[in-house]
DNA sequence: ATTAGATACATGCACATGCATCTAATATTT
DNA sequence: AAATATTAGATGCATGTGCATGTATCTAAT
């Protein structure tokens, strides 16, 4: 082959992997042990609380990492256990207009206690200071930088350090 | 109050997962688009290529991503495909000896034209030397210690960053 | 106003994954 | 040696995911 991988090549798509699998286990495995749902679900009532006014679906999907099938089954969970209501949209009759309920917000906070927890236990207290800048913008620079979901997610990041 | 995440704890959560299902999703596109099969399969024939001796299906669990139950049923796909061959082991009756076959070979050297080459493009050319080392160690502090095989690769990294 | 194409969301299907459990073989305890 | 525990691997089941496609609605060019 023309051109090969050096070893640091190898190491980030080999720990990429690893470190993601491990870290995402440890997320699931403690909030099923809590009876909770899954991460995914909370970053999609967390997406859901913050937008007051209510959220098109389609816009959701741009802010996660569902694509737009998964994602339109996961809301009709959501909304059978009273988490989410699904409205028509006011200015578009195929879409619709979603809204984070009191029962949804209060299985929000509920998982916080879980969630953000982990985030501590698994994330903050692990990476040393000197690595974070790095992690982070090692991390960025593999994502396309116009890439909305990143946006998305990352603006509901800067929001949710304002708690 | 309890502590709570910090915005850069937040920042590595949400780009671990995005950068993760970004880059994976590239990778299965890529082979895909090449009809070849997943990087997965990849990570098992390049384990296997390199026991010589052939390997037991447990050591190879744990060297691997999968768990199980998941390995055995893909051993199983591959051993179909005439990529791996299962023999009883020769020590212990419950055990199965994993040994790649020619075609096998042949079939990861296909692949590595287009995972090799995808790392080159989604990685190598992406992360800017400046943020490679803090990536990797980053990435490492998120792994526990006794991941024992990591330690190699990290190593002849952490060589070769000196360079 | 009609029609071609795009968009929003839903659904069917194939396959992957996680988890519990089963069988067979080996290891340990007494 | 018998009983018990542990380990290797296979299998069943429920759920998650990606992908192709379907239906309804909207937009824009004629």
């Amino acid at each position: 082959m023309d051109r090969k991988p050096n070893s640091q090549t190898t190491a980030i798509w080999v720990l990429l992997n690893i470190a993601h699998k491990r870290v995402t286990q440890t997320f699931e495995a403690e909030l099923k042990r809590a009876h909770l749902p899954s991460a995914a679900w909370y970053d999609i009532l967390w997406a859901l609380e913050r937008a007051e006014e209510g959220m098109r679906q389609n816009e959701l999907e741009r802010q996660s990492l569902f694509d737009q099938p998964n994602l339109s089954r996961t809301i009709k969970r959501m909304v059978d256990d009273g988490l989410v209501t699904q409205c028509p949209a006011a200015t578009d009759r195929r879409g619709r207009e979603l809204r984070i309920t009191e029962e949804g917000k209060a299985l929000r906070a509920e998982m916080w206690k879980v969630y953000g927890g982990l985030m501590l236990s698994e994330i903050e207290d692990k990476v040393p200071s000197a690595h974070l800048s790095g992690l982070i913008e090692g991390l960025a620079s593999l994502v396309p930088d116009k890439d909305e979901k990143l946006q998305g997610k990352l603006n509901s990041a800067r929001d949710s350090a304002k708690n």
